[in-house]
DNA sequence: TCCGCCAGAATTGTCGACAATCTGGCGTGA
DNA sequence: TCACGCCAGATTGTCGACAATTCTGGCGGA
């Protein structure tokens, strides 16, 4: 078995081809909201836009599909995914598992010098987030870093797969779409400590409660977030 | 949030479009190994042999490889999957967990319409099943169903799309290579109908229990095929 | 003999155009 | 007035050909 790592590897930056190019473009316009959640897509229109032609852009468009940013129906086009209760329910639902279980094998499977790593990883984290006080997005990327290299640790290729390919952007948009900023950074933090101290005792049974019961604070404060929003809409 | 059921719902056979047909035809003999695992694939050859163009052919290999049965590398083509234990392994330690939530899940929300559905389902199995009494095929087919309709009953839309798109046919080419025909048929439709028993008595936490310990099982099952199978590759 | 390099061939990525299908509005008839 | 069918416009799916990159085989030199 191949190494299987973040579609074919460029997941973060990489542009080999015009057809990542766009894709890592579209992304992050998705993500960060420049394309309107649930808004229809043109592909003559986006092709214009990326200055490309469709070929490429439809790659692009099957990959968003797969990491179900989009959702195409046959003949009749492509939307953008709608943000909503039930959808952010279900996701998490998904990571609290998965998170879980890919903890578990991490502290199983990581190697000693993958946990140095991730200890300092965190140190690392603790520095900028002493200067940034407050600063959400940076925050936010770290804790997505630090799930990041403990998916990573679980060895598990279909794992890494499912968590770093094609649940990671949604779990982003939600995020960044629901302007997370709220005080739970460092909390987060600490969270992050015991469950590096968990893998770090190879004791994956902790590990992995730690993880769920870290996902399901974080799914608590998103819904809470989304709550205001609800209450937002509702007089405006 | 819309429905989102097997990649665009044409899952098992409805050939819309010329790259479902393709999709469909190649998936089969992938999972029969009329194509070998482990082999190259070529574009254009594939191109002439289902008599397409390239462009619905690349399409379907997008989704063949979003299922894991190919694996691309940019410019340098596909290759087909190659069977091991260690895939197995990892592809196993995921359905436990996916499949576990699975079916708790399914015993919170499933109707009760649904679940009369699945005990109806499962009378089915053991009339057929006395009739073709150690034919592995049917049975096999008739095993992924009951899991298949238990997925859908989770009613979590990303849960159902990992496992009946993306893992499903991967399965499938591990029992089929792998020449699944042991006695484990009669054995497996017991636990499914426990496992029915407790979505019926609403029990998620025992039904979690119970299909964990099922796919374990199936899981020892194939690698004890497979241990043959390396068994006699030695001598051979 | 072995290693590195180069040219040719084959393969993949991309493009523009054509064909099949869907969407929205108009006209006709009840 | 409303429902149904139909037509025009636009969009998606498919095709064949070109461009860019990679793989293969053979040559030359150490």
């Amino acid at each position: 078995m191949t190494i299987l790592t973040t579609q074919h590897s460029p997941n973060w930056r990489s542009p080999i081809t015009a057809s990542d190019r766009v894709l890592f473009e579209i992304q992050q316009a998705i993500v960060e909201g420049r394309i309107v959640a649930g808004s229809k897509i043109s592909e003559p229109e986006l092709a214009r836009r990326f200055d490309v032609s469709r070929a490429p852009l439809r790659e692009a468009l099957a990959r968003l599909e797969r990491c179900h940013l989009i959702e195409r129906t046959p003949n009749a086009g492509a939307r953008v995914v709608t943000l909503s209760a039930a959808g952010l329910l279900s996701l998490y639902q998904l990571r609290e598992e998965l998170e879980g279980l890919a903890c578990r094998l991490a502290a199983e499977q990581m190697a000693d010098a993958e946990i140095v790593e991730l200890s300092q990883l965190l140190e690392q984290h603790l520095s900028t987030q002493r200067v940034r006080e407050g600063e959400s997005y940076y925050q936010e990327a770290g804790d997505l870093d630090f799930h990041y290299r403990v998916i990573l640790g679980s060895k598990n290729p279909y794992l890494i797969n499912i968590l770093c390919d094609e649940l990671y952007f949604l779990v982003r948009m939600y995020r960044v779409q629901l302007g997370m900023n709220g005080p739970r950074v460092s909390r987060a933090f600490d969270e992050h400590k015991v469950i590096l101290q968990a893998i770090a005792n190879r004791d994956g049974e902790l590990a992995d409660l730690l993880m769920r019961r870290h996902i399901a604070a974080s799914r608590r404060n998103i819904e809470k977030q989304l709550n205001q929003k609800d209450f937002q809409h509702d007089y405006s």
